[in-house]
RNA sequence: GUGGCCAUGGUGAAAUGGUUAUCACAUCGGUUUGUGGUACCGAGAGUACGGGUUCAAUUCCCGUUGGCCACCCCA
């Protein structure tokens, strides 16, 4: 109430004035006086930032629990780093050339001048976990995984936020081409089991050693058609001759078809070590596609290197649902004893879009069959019970009967406040209920109840002492029905 | 970091350099007493922010903020 007056009286003069006085003396000076500076209308959400809602709350869930049982049926504990690390650590892991370090990172000091982030990504202090806490010495190897929010100071785009959610897991302490598959599986099933078909790019890098000599290679190849290039793909050669591979213009292609590969200039043993990798993945039959080109932005990166992409859709940077690799010199650099590892990670958001897209495109085809003539059958509608109740008395012994059926197991929907009953159908309806359970004066004193069927409108008198039963009848029956 | 497009009630749209900014959906209330979906009536709610041009700006220009998209890069 309070603040409609307060807009009414904020509103009032500006109209006299219009009336009044014929805007000659200047509006810029009524306005300052009159209208006490306008604000925005509310704080708006910082850059890249999303809310995310109830009508979204089921993707989010499906995806934590899909999560959550999968790492957990595949043996990987679950680890929860802080959100905000020293910014060496990153700094140091991630490589000073590349962006998420240079220009990504959300970096500030903190009260005592500390120099600290938000972190950009999980694998950096998940293996700080693992020297910080000595789990060399626990058998190896150490399997976990991490879900939760990640920091990137980027321009927002499609599927591109400055706050986004990532699922991942970490293998430490295996170099074995095994630990890589496995990885490479939970992934693609985590997105399988959430009705996402994927294919999954791969490759291999190599060890350092490996990398350097064919980057001496690679940027000879690339001098000596340096002039054919285009713009970009020039001042890359300096900067990071790997990416020049990755460049989508047209100009570029031929060269790049041509170029040296990495795969040639693997020792024996990072080569045999792929090809293992990749009979697991035939074995385990995992759709994949080997990419000679892919070769990921983080420094730390060693021979595996792979992301997962929907199968349908034309592949572009940045519609890749995750990645990852093996990461053998990572540990060693942050300070801890040599140690093989490997890890992917999922960006969620981009999950949801697909899933959502996938949504949109079932919903089409929904629409076109109806428009054919064959509508789908409609689905089965979930059982779900409000529970109306009218005056002060009933309201009270209302309250009781839905606490003990909730301690029951028996979830129902009401609502807060005296409302005419008419009010309380209106608002069932809304909630899609099937059934609602009326109690008011009447049934109060003869110790019944009604339920009501709103498809039908069907009412049936039950004792009160049996609602608990009834109820449970009609989730039952609504169950069986869909198991049908 | 670079570039393009954009900003009107909660949502989706419309309109105009000049009295009261239109519509739909949604929300809330009503069409008497204890029965929803339909219908009818009504209410609340808006030109993102700041500046400039102009007699007059929601409309034209600039800046800020934010959104969408591409590049870069990444999830």
């Amino acid at each position: 109430m309070p603040v409609k007056n307060k807009k009414k009286v904020a509103k009032a003069p500006t109209k006299k004035t219009t009336a009044k006085n014929v805007k000659s003396v200047g509006s810029k000076t009524k306005k300052k006086e009159g209208a006490e500076k306008k604000q925005p209308k509310y704080p708006s959400l910082l850059r890249g930032m999303k809310d995310i809602l109830p009508k979204d709350e089921s993707y989010w869930k499906n995806m934590y629990h899909t999560a959550e049982s999968l790492a957990t049926s595949y043996g990987f504990g679950y680890l929860e780093t802080p959100i905000v690390e020293e910014a060496s650590l990153f700094i140091r892991t991630l490589g000073k050339g590349t962006d998420v370090v240079d220009k990504e990172m959300y970096l500030f000091e903190d009260r005592e001048g500390k120099k600290v982030c938000l972190r950009p990504e999980m694998t950096a202090s998940i293996a700080r976990a693992y020297v910080a806490h000595g789990m060399h010495v626990m058998p190896q190897p150490i399997k976990v995984w991490g879900y939760g929010p990640l920091f990137r100071y980027d321009r927002p785009q499609a599927g591109r936020y400055r706050q986004f959610h990532q699922f991942d897991c970490e293998t430490i302490g295996v170099h074995d081409p095994g630990a890589d598959a496995e990885l490479i599986v939970v992934a693609y099933n985590f997105l399988r089991d959430l009705g996402l078909e994927t294919v999954v790019h791969i490759n291999s890098i190599g060890t350092q050693e490996d990398r350097s000599r064919y980057l001496v290679e690679l940027v000879a190849y690339l001098r000596s058609k340096r002039s054919q290039l285009s713009e970009e793909s020039k001042l890359r050669i300096t900067k990071n001759p790997l990416r020049v591979l990755d460049s989508k213009e047209e100009q570029d292609q031929a060269i790049i078809e041509a170029a040296p590969q990495i795969i040639d200039w693997l020792s024996d043993e990072s080569r045999n070590y792929f090809m293992k990798v990749l009979e697991y993945l035939d074995e385990l039959e995992i759709p994949y596609l080997l990419q000679p080109r892919l070769v990921r932005g983080l420094d730390y990166y060693t021979d595996t290197v792979f992301e997962l992409y929907p199968l349908d859709e034309e592949v572009r940077s940045q519609n890749a649902l995750g990645g990852g690799g093996r990461y053998n010199g990572l540990i060693e650099q942050i300070g801890g004893q040599p140690t093989p590892a490997a890890g992917f990670a999922l960006g969620l958001e981009r999950v949801v879009l697909e899933l959502k897209r996938l949504e949109e495109k079932k919903q089409v085809a929904i629409q076109e069959a109806i428009q054919a003539g064959n509508p789908p059958e409609a689905p089965v509608p979930t059982p779900k019970i409000f529970f109306a109740h009218l005056g002060d008395q009933a309201s009270r012994r209302a309250l009781s009967l839905i606490e003990k059926l909730r301690r029951d197991g028996v979830v129902v929907l009401h609502r807060i406040g005296n409302n005419s009953l008419k009010n309380q159908l209106e608002f069932a309806n809304k909630q899609q209920v099937t059934h609602t359970v009326i109690l008011g004066q009447k049934e109060l004193q003869d110790g019944s109840i009604i339920i009501r069927d709103m498809a039908s409108g069907i009412q049936e008198i039950v004792d009160q002492k049996k609602l608990k039963r009834e109820l449970e009848k009609i989730l039952q029956r609504f169950t069986m029905t869909e198991i049908k």
